[in-house]
DNA sequence: CGCCCCATGTAAGCAGTTACATGATTAC
DNA sequence: GTAATCATGTAACTGCTTACATGGGGCG
C-alpha cells in the first residue's frame, strides 16, 4: 500500500514512466524505499485504473516506445489526506539484530566478520549521503520547497547511518572482548 | 524467509508455544521484529515439516491443549550457518519518510502534527527501553552471555530512538520556520 | 560477439495481512 | 455478563520476489 503512495510522491515533480521510477529513483526516495520494477509497473496499471494517475504513450524511434506516467488531481488529493493521517512507527526488520541476538552460538569472530561487513555497507552509505549533501544541499536555505524537504529525508538518511555506526563500534568492542 | 530464523533464534533460551511466540516475545526479538499469530503458526508448521523444529503435544485440564516447539540440532546446524552469512542492509521503508518526502503539498501545521505523533511513540519506546536496560541490564558484565547479547539489540534499540527523536526536532525546527 | 542501456511486461510462487472461527477458564 | 487470557487454526486476499521473455541501439 505505501509502494503506491511512495510513486506518487515520486511523481509530484515530474511525470516518469515505470522505467525512470525503477531505476532512477536514486539519490531521492531509493534513500529509504526500494521495488522491483515489476512490482512498480504493476502498481503504476491499479494507479491508472483507480483514476490516480493518468498514462501517456510516447512513440520512440531509436529507443523502445514508453509509457509516461502523471499524478491526476484526484491523486494529490488523495496523497494529501493520506499524508495528513497518522503514521505508524513499523519495527526495525533488519536480519542482523537476528543474528547478534542469537549470536551467543557461533564463535564472536565469525560474527565479527558479518558485522563488519554490515559496516562497510553502513560506511558507504553514508560517504555517498553526505557527498550528496556537499554537492546539492550545500546551502538549504536558498533551495525550492520541494528540494528543501527532499534535504529533510537525506538527513534522517545520514544521522540514521551514523547511528549504526556508532551501533556497530559498541557491538564490536564486546565481540572483541570475548576473543582475547 | 528471516521470520523463520528469528523464530528459531526465539527458540534457543527454551521449547516454546506459538502462542507464547506470537505474545510472550515482548521484552526481547519485538524490539525489531513482529508477525501475527497467523503467520507464525505457519512458519512452525513448515519448520517443523523441513525437521528444523519439533513438537510436542501438551493437554491441560484447564487450559486449552498446546503444541510446545523445540528445536532440533538440525535446525541449530542451519541457524549457525544463517548467521555467518552476511546480511544485506535493507532500506528503512517508513511510511513517515515518504509523508516528509511529499511534505511540500501539505501545510506545515499539518505536517508537524504528524511529526509529533511520530515522535510521541518513539519517545515512549525508548523510555521502555531505557526502563528495561535500568531493569534487566545495569551491570551487564555480569549476565550470562544470551542476555549479553540480547542487551546488544536492546542498545541498538535505544541509539536508534534517540537518533528518531534527533531527526524529529531539526525537522521540527525546520517546519516551524515555514508557518511563521 | 557479447554486454549494457532502454523499456515493459507475464507467470509462478512465497510471505504476510485481515477476517472469521472455536472454546474453556478466570477476573471484575 | 462481559472482557481478558490461553490456544490454535482456516480462508481469502494483497504485496512482493524470482524467473522468464522480448527486442532494438550503442559500445568495446
Amino acid at each position: 500500500m505505501s509502494l503506491q503512495y511512495a510513486i506518487l510522491a515520486a511523481l509530484t515533480s515530474k511525470p516518469k514512466t515505470g522505467y525512470e521510477l525503477s531505476s532512477k529513483i536514486e539519490g531521492s526516495i531509493a534513500y529509504f524505499w526500494n521495488a522491483s520494477h515489476q512490482q512498480i509497473y504493476k502498481e503504476l496499471k491499479s494507479l491508472d485504473s483507480a483514476g490516480w494517475v493518468s498514462a501517456r504513450d510516447v512513440s520512440q524511434t531509436e529507443k523502445p516506445d514508453k509509457k509516461v506516467y502523471r499524478m491526476t488531481s484526484l491523486g494529490l488529493k488523495e496523497l494529501k489526506a493520506w499524508i495528513a493521517e497518522e503514521a505508524e512507527t513499523p519495527p526495525a526488520k533488519d536480519a542482523l539484530l537476528i543474528k547478534i541476538f542469537a549470536g551467543h552460538l557461533v564463535p564472536a569472530r565469525i560474527l565479527i566478520e558479518v558485522l563488519n561487513k554490515s559496516r562497510a555497507q553502513r560506511m558507504a552509505r553514508l560517504k555517498r549521503y553526505e557527498e550528496i549533501e556537499r554537492t546539492y544541499f550545500s546551502s538549504p536555505s536558498s533551495l525550492p520547497d520541494d528540494l528543501r524537504f527532499q534535504h529533510l529525508t537525506l538527513r534522517r538518511g545520514i544521522i540514521f547511518e551514523k547511528a549504526w555506526l556508532n551501533w556497530c563500534d559498541e557491538t564490536r568492542e564486546y565481540l572483541k572482548s570475548r576473543i582475547h
